[in-house]
This record gives C-alpha cells, sequence and structure tokens, in this order.
RNA sequence: GGAGAGAUGGCCGAGUCGGUCGAAGGCGCACGCCUGGAAAGUGUGUAGGCGGCGUGAAACCGUCUCGUGGGUUCGAAUCCCACUCUCUCCGCCA
C-alpha cells in the first residue's frame, strides 16, 4: 500500500511511474486526495466537537463532587446538541475512511527507477548469463526420467490428494532433503537467522504481505478455522514484524526459512506445466530482510548474489532478468528473476524472485523502526526472495546431469545425499 | 472438548461505590549530577496513530488507543454484551 503522504507530496511522480507498469492511476489519485482532505475536515470537526464535551463531562465532575447537583443536571444539558453534531462528524469520518481503504489499495507499488517499460515476459532484460550449457549425450525430460529411476510419484500423489502433489521416493526424496539442507547452510554461513514457521496464517497475515484481499483465489482456505495454507515463507516470515518498531541495533535483520507452498494456482494450467514446472505443493527456502530505506537497494544486491552462489555452486547455466514493468509484481519496486535452463527441455524455468518492496509492505504491516536519535518513527523496507525454489532446480538437475550410467550429483550436495549418482 | 482465572506502558504491577487516569509505584532504558573511575545515591526524561500543520524537523495544542469490537452514561481501564488470546485443572493426544 502507497503511503498518502507520497501520494500527495508527489503526485506527478506516482502517475507517471505508475505508467511504467501500465497502471493509469490519475482518477484513483484524483479520488483519494479528495477523500483524503474531506477525511481530514471531519477529523478537525470531530475532535473540536469531542474536546467541547470533554470539557463539559469534566465540568460535570467537578459540580458533582463540590455536591452542586442541579448545575451538574443542568450542564447535561449542554451536551445533547453537541452529540448530535459529534454522531454526524463520526459517521462521515468512518465511511469516508472505508472508502479510502477500499481505493488505496488498488494502487500497484510504483516501479524503480531502473525499471524497464515494457507488457510481457518478453520485455524482460538480461542483465547477465552464467554457468556453462551441458553437453548431453541422451537428453530425456524430467518426467521420464524420473519413471525411469522410480525417485518421484506423480500417479501415487494424484491417487493420495489429486494432482500437482508428487510424492518423492529414496534418492529423490534424499536429493531433494540435500537441496534443502544445502540451501539452508548456504543461508546461515551467509548470516541468515533460521525460521521455522507455521505453514498456516490468519487473515491479517494475509493482508499484510498483500496476498488478500485480492489474491485470495491463489491460496488454499480452510475455511473451518478461516486459516490460509502459505503459499510462501514469505507471508508468516515478513508478518513477524507485522506492527512492530524496529530500534536502529536490531539491523540487518536476515531470515531464512524452508517451508512447504502451497498455491491453487487457478486457472493457470496450460501448455509447459508438465512434470515438476508447476505443482499445488512444492518446496521452497525462502530469504527475508528488513532493511533501512537508505540500504535497501544494496541489500536487494546482497541477496541477489547470494542467490547466484547458489547456481554456481550447482553448476547449473542460468541468467538474470531484471523484471519490465508489465512483469513485475503489483507489490514490488524492482525484481530480478532467476532462471536455470533444463536441458532436456530446452527451457528457461524460473527458480528464484527477488524483490525489494521498499516501504509498500511494510506501510501495510505498520513495521516501522526509530533512526537513531529520531523521535518519530519511520517505515522499513522489506525485500525478499527464493533461494531457492525446489522443483524447478530439480527438473534442471535432473536433465542436466544425466549420463548413461544415471544421474550425477553435483558436488556440493554429495555430503548431505551420501550418494554420487542415482542409478536404476 | 469441559470447568475456572485472567489480559493495563519496554517489563512487573496498582487502579477504591464509574469523575480532570495516558494511567500510581517499581524495574529497565537514556541523559545529567556525584566519583580519580565505577557501584551506590540523586535529578530529569522515557508509547503509538491521526488532526491542527504549511517544505522538513522540533515544540505546543486537540483527539483516539488499558486484548479486539460494540453498548450504557454528561463522563468508562473501571459497568454490560460479543469475540480473540493466555494461564490452571480435567479429558484426549504426536
Amino acid at each position: 500500500m502507497l503511503t498518502l503522504r507520497l501520494i500527495r507530496e508527489e503526485k506527478d511522480r506516482v502517475i507517471k511511474q505508475l505508467r511504467v507498469k501500465n497502471f493509469e492511476a490519475e482518477e484513483l489519485i484524483e479520488k483519494i486526495i479528495e477523500l483524503d482532505n474531506k477525511r481530514k475536515d471531519y477529523q478537525f470537526n470531530k475532535d473540536n466537537l469531542q474536546s467541547q464535551l470533554n470539557d463539559i463531562s469534566k465540568e460535570i465532575g467537578i459540580l458533582y463532587a463540590q455536591k452542586k447537583k442541579d448545575e451538574a443536571e443542568q450542564a447535561k444539558g449542554k451536551t445533547v446538541g453537541i452529540k448530535e453534531e459529534l454522531q454526524k462528524f463520526e459517521d462521515l469520518l468512518s465511511s469516508v475512511e472505508k472508502e479510502m481503504d477500499s481505493i488505496i489499495v488498488l494502487l500497484p507499488n510504483i516501479p524503480h527507477e531502473s525499471v524497464p517499460a515494457g507488457k510481457t515476459a518478453e520485455d524482460n532484460e538480461i542483465v547477465k548469463e552464467g554457468g556453462k550449457m551441458p553437453d548431453l549425450t541422451v537428453k530425456k525430460p524430467h518426467w521420464d526420467l524420473i519413471k525411469e529411476y522410480d525417485i518421484i510419484d506423480f500417479e501415487l500423489g494424484t491417487k493420495i490428494t489429486g494432482a500437482g502433489f508428487p510424492v518423492y521416493k529414496g534418492k529423490g526424496a534424499k536429493l531433494q532433503r540435500a537441496l534443502i539442507n544445502f540451501f539452508l547452510d548456504q543461508a546461515e554461513k551467509a548470516g541468515y537467522t533460521e525460521i521455522q514457521p507455521p505453514l498456516l496464517v490468519n487473515e491479517d497475515s494475509g493482508f499484510g504481505t498483500g496476498q488478500l484481499p485480492d489474491k485470495e483465489g491463489q491460496m488454499y482456505h480452510i475455511t473451518l478455522d478461516n486459516f490460509y495454507l502459505i503459499p510462501t515463507a514469505e507471508v508468516p516470515v515478513t508478518n513477524i514484524y507485522r506492527n512492530v518498531i524496529l530500534e536502529e541495533k536490531d539491523f540487518p535483520i536476515k531470515n531464512v526459512a524452508y517451508s512447504a507452498c502451497f498455491r491453487r494456482e487457478a486457472g493457470s494450467w496450460g501448455a509447459h506445466v508438465r512434470g515438476l514446472n508447476r505443482l499445488h505443493q512444492f518446496d521452497k527456502v525462502e530469504i527475508v530482510q528488513i532493511a533501512k530505506p537508505e540500504n535497501s537497494y544494496a541489500v536487494l544486491e546482497e541477496m541477489k548474489n547470494h542467490i547466484e552462489s547458489l547456481l554456481i555452486k550447482l553448476n547449473l547455466p542460468y541468467r538474470i532478468l531484471k523484471l519490465c514493468g508489465g512483469d513485475i509484481s503489483f507489490t514490488s519496486a524492482l525484481t530480478f528473476d532467476f532462471e536455470v535452463f533444463s536441458a532436456a527441455q530446452e527451457r528457461w524455468l524460473e527458480v528464484s524472485s527477488v524483490s525489494n518492496f521498499e516501504d509498500f509492505q511494510a506501510n501495510r504491516l505498520k513495521l516501522r523502526y526509530r533512526p537513531e536519535n529520531e523521535k518519530k518513527t519511520r517505515l522499513a523496507h522489506s525485500l525478499n526472495g527464493s533461494a531457492l525454489a525446489l522443483p524447478r532446480i530439480m527438473a534442471a538437475l535432473l536433465e542436466n546431469n544425466q549420463t548413461e550410467k544415471g544421474i550425477v550429483v553435483p558436488e556440493v550436495l554429495r555430503h548431505f545425499t551420501g550418494f554420487d549418482i542415482i542409478t536404476k
């Protein structure tokens, strides 16, 4: 949620920058400013009336204490008109606030200056490519490999739950666990604190990170208790800081969490979603940082480097994209996507997305900090990134590392797996 | 799931039959005095939101906030209702 102050004070810049996201904001912003003016006016009137009323109440209290009962009764009469008037302004205020709340959440975060214009994923800017393309003598897609080596079973998942809930077996399960351990250990070495969050969250948390109210259909909802299954650990981990005022000494705040993630993916089933490419339940290691505004872009860079280092260590061919205005998410100011090349599918697969939300989430979360020697609090910046999402890494590893003898386990994972090749 | 108790500032804790209560007292913290330095002692300060308020900040003023939401009343931390959460006991259980 954009801050009112920004909307008021830098209206033109907001409108201009939102056009990069292909969002025409002028009308909404005019409406917001109009509502805000009304709001101030109503509150001013309300506060004044309340103040008068409070004064009379105090007088009555004193009169009673002095046993001047008649005068006290008389004073009560004076409150009637004021109370009616007060009620009127209270009603006006709450209706204008309600309308304001419903409109202000419609505005997306303004993109960073460096975000390129563009409509679709085609317009994303490739900022870096790395790693070496594998030279394969056999070239089977992972959905064939997992059957051949009996390591992941989709049919079994369908039997137990439904489509998109695969069962990992034997060395497949072990490889998955090795990846999780590797990612967590790497994050720990980079100074992140490991968190094991709840996998179900309440409505307030869903609102805090921006999943609710609009993306409701993307989450599994447990209606009986009104909980939502998390689509990413970002939700519970960032919500740790909901309604929090941080002190200077609390920084840097670096958290990492492994969790299962649940996504309904309603309506997004189609081409290119075979095998592990898109699932309803998958594992992910997520890094989350809370930063001071002046540091947040340096922090984003640091997170980006961390993610890149994982791909290098796994020896996967990768590229880094800066998302264009049309592809960047509603809440993000600047996002980099990481893709790995999956050699048998001959496709780039998105395995990570790292974003700076600036104060957009923080404003909803009421996540603030107190700068040194300042009385006033300020909104902090929040950032997160996948480090990394498991299934597509798994898909790329299986495809890129296949040989006639079996699937070769990357060097860095071997002490977690205890084996160096997956054979039939 | 059943029965009971409770929720007050960073923490502990008081708050009388509703009346100048944003809230005593203590601890902690910050700054100062004292000291050669420290401890002890001592003084001062110590919530957040919104509005007045304008280019930022401070000060000041108003208003709201004692788990959350509503109600009664001229006036609610205090009374009433609903909800949430915590604790204790019982039951169940990895």
